[in-house]
DNA sequence: GTAGTTGACGAACAGTGTTCTATCATACGA
DNA sequence: TCGTATGATAGAACACTGTTCGTCAACTAC
């Protein structure tokens, strides 16, 4: 009865099946899989469904049967990356350095990964990793002293403006190097030097304090500004008891 | 010669004009009116050429003679939008807070336009409004003798982190009540209550806290971490000299 | 051995941004 | 006043997209 396949009957071109014998190879974490490389290869503009399927060597319909549809595989490959981040043991001296390190390491491993920031920023992906870093992140701020409810509201804001950093550094070509970074800067500092001094008399007058500092900068200020802002607002609330 | 227009030849079904007395109105400005109108009723999401084409009773094609792409109609959207920010004029008493008027203005003003915040996190548009605002919150920072290199990072940093609230904030449904908001910061928090206790202790443990905050509380908490962030580092600058 | 369940998957649907090409109204120089 | 050049106007088409439907094969349980 099931001997060797028969070639398809020629009256039906359209159904011609990939071989049978490489069936049931299709899971969730195969898909999952395959996605991220896409993403790291193009991003996430690159990922499609009909690509992903064509890589397992399916039709896109086939996907559906492991995944809800293209958001939920996105967060999915999302938590994936998050994989790789590893929160330090806190140290209640240090809370502000370990808290930093934190998010240089978040923004990191998504930088590492294009522009796959943009999942969190399209919905709020609770995957086993992002909930990994979450505890961890909290045990940290709270070793440091910092009251719960400073903490919990930092946890939110503070994670959000990571994944923006990440995902505005993901928009430039992957290939560009901080020279390349630094020279679409200058670009932007001629064109504000060439307004009318008159109706910008600080754009134009600050060019080179906007222009200076280069992107590590720029990420160290930020951070800096997201830990020393709640460093102040800790401080406050403990004042007020 | 040119008398009455003759309705159309039967033998071309496709070549149907619309009414030619209604020709050479269409403009970068109409599109823009309603690319927006369009984003006001549906967000980003519904808006396509086809669709603002069709309001203006033409077809896609015909919005590339005044506007680039997508991409550039959206950025024209987008700094229409933010004609509707105004920024104080400086008060070095008072930067802190007119600096914080400022940010919650613009936030106030995106959100009020759906998820168009987006537009600000793909590129970055600088339009004549982005400029002005931008001039004005120089002037605050300056006013107010925060130190130029930190004047100039915090501006760029500033702007990411209240474009990604206002993102964020954009991708609850538009009637939704903040009551509606806390449920589903509710639900989030009974998931994690649920966590396994030993595993997420902290999580588990600062459930209530995390809850609590409505969308008020978080987006004054932002700010202020935001606008004291910023004011540590002057300090610090200030102090190195 | 058979029934039921479940995954696989071709085809199709309704859209998308963009481009090509032909057409047409108008402004300008002769 | 009359071509003619210019640039806006659009129809059609291209190459995609995410998702759904219905069918069919294969595996599981009885």
């Amino acid at each position: 009865m099931t001997a060797e396949p028969l070639p398809d009957p020629p009256q039906r071109p359209g159904v011609r099946r990939s071989d049978p014998r490489k069936r049931r190879t299709l899971n969730r974490d195969a898909i999952v899989d395959v996605a991220l490389a896409i993403v790291d290869e193009e991003g996430l503009e690159g990922l499609s469904m009909r690509r992903v399927a064509d890589r397992l060597e399916t039709g896109p319909a086939s996907l559906y049967a492991h995944v809800a549809n293209k958001d939920e595989l996105m967060e999915l490959v999302y938590d994936q990356v998050l994989a790789e981040v590893q929160v330090q043991e806190p140290d209640k001296r240090r809370w502000e350095e370990q808290l930093k390190d934190a998010l240089r390491q978040l923004y990191d491993v998504l930088v590492a990964h294009r522009d796959i920031a943009f999942v969190s920023m399209a919905r709020i992906p609770i995957g086993p990793n992002m909930l990994r870093i979450g505890e961890g992140m909290l045990a940290i701020l709270r070793a440091g002293g910092v009251p719960d409810r400073v903490t919990g509201l930092a946890m939110d804001f503070v994670s959000l403006a990571v994944n923006s950093l990440a995902y505005e550094q993901s928009l430039y070509p992957v290939d560009a190097s901080d020279d390349e970074i630094q020279q679409y800067y200058d670009q932007i500092a001629n064109y504000f030097g060439s307004l009318p001094k008159d109706r910008f008399p600080h754009l134009t007058s600050m060019v080179d304090a906007m222009v200076e500092p280069g992107p590590d900068e720029r990420l160290d200020f930020a951070f800096d500004v997201l830990v020393q802002g709640v460093a102040a607002l800790a401080r406050a609330a403990k004042r007020r008891g």
